[in-house]
DNA sequence: CGGCCGATCCACT
DNA sequence: GTGGATCGGCCGA
């Protein structure tokens, strides 16, 4: 089951990020349909929160997207090579998202091993924000799409599988990289789940 | 314009 | 553990 607008408008931006672990992260890319399952994200709380690009209600064409409607993608670059992939939560005007971290590669490993850029998968080493986007073929230019698959084309979505984990396992922690926010870094707004707990059914 | 810097990753010591 | 890659976004002049 996808998730729609009304999952993403929820008020709780921090409530949300720990609701999709365990939900699969899809993309359809020149018609290849790969995904993975969430195993970390982290929120990142707008106006409010030094971390947040969207601090301070910094307006800029690259932010505007994150002021839009919750269920929109935002993706930028960092560091002049790595796509990263954020989900826009609550309601219009309201600048929040979601980093998603981490994910277990679930469908589609072949094409996702043939992409540009790629390393091969291996068991041991773990898969960050900047290397999910690769494998999945997510590009900061498809900044702004909506997260749903009825579009002709690319497409991004995310979608409940009813995958199972142990709640009591979610481990809950401070955001990674974001030392200059200062005391906002505090914030225990990361959530994971280890990848061998999840069980892919 | 010029200059600084980043929600990362990887090679190398 | 450390430093370099690499380039768009943002800010200040």
């Amino acid at each position: 089951m996808i998730l729609d607008r009304d999952f993403y408008t929820q008020n709780d931006v921090v409530s949300i990020a720990k609701q999709l672990l365990g939900k699969v992260l899809y993309t359809r890319i020149d018609s290849a349909i790969c995904s993975g399952i969430i195993t970390e994200t982290e929120a990142y709380a707008g106006i409010t929160d030094k971390a947040s690009h969207a601090y301070n209600d910094r307006r800029t064409p690259r932010t505007e997207i994150m002021y839009r409607e919750g269920g929109d993608a935002y993706i930028y670059l960092i560091y002049g090579k790595y796509s990263l992939f954020n989900v826009v939560t609550n309601k219009t005007g309201v600048p929040h998202a979601i980093l998603i971290r981490s994910i277990v590669p679930f469908e589609g490993l072949e094409i996702m091993q043939q992409r540009k850029g790629v390393k091969p998968l291996s068991i041991k080493d773990g898969i960050g924000p900047g290397r999910l986007s690769r494998l999945l073929g997510i590009d900061y230019r498809m900044t702004g799409v909506v997260l749903n698959n009825s579009q002709e084309g690319n497409a991004i979505w995310i979608s409940d599988n009813s995958i199972n984990f142990p709640e009591d396992k979610i481990q809950i922690t401070k955001r990674i990289g974001i030392d200059y926010a200062k005391e906002d870094s505090e914030r225990l707004y990361r959530f994971l789940i280890d990848s061998t707990l999840i069980d892919k059914h």
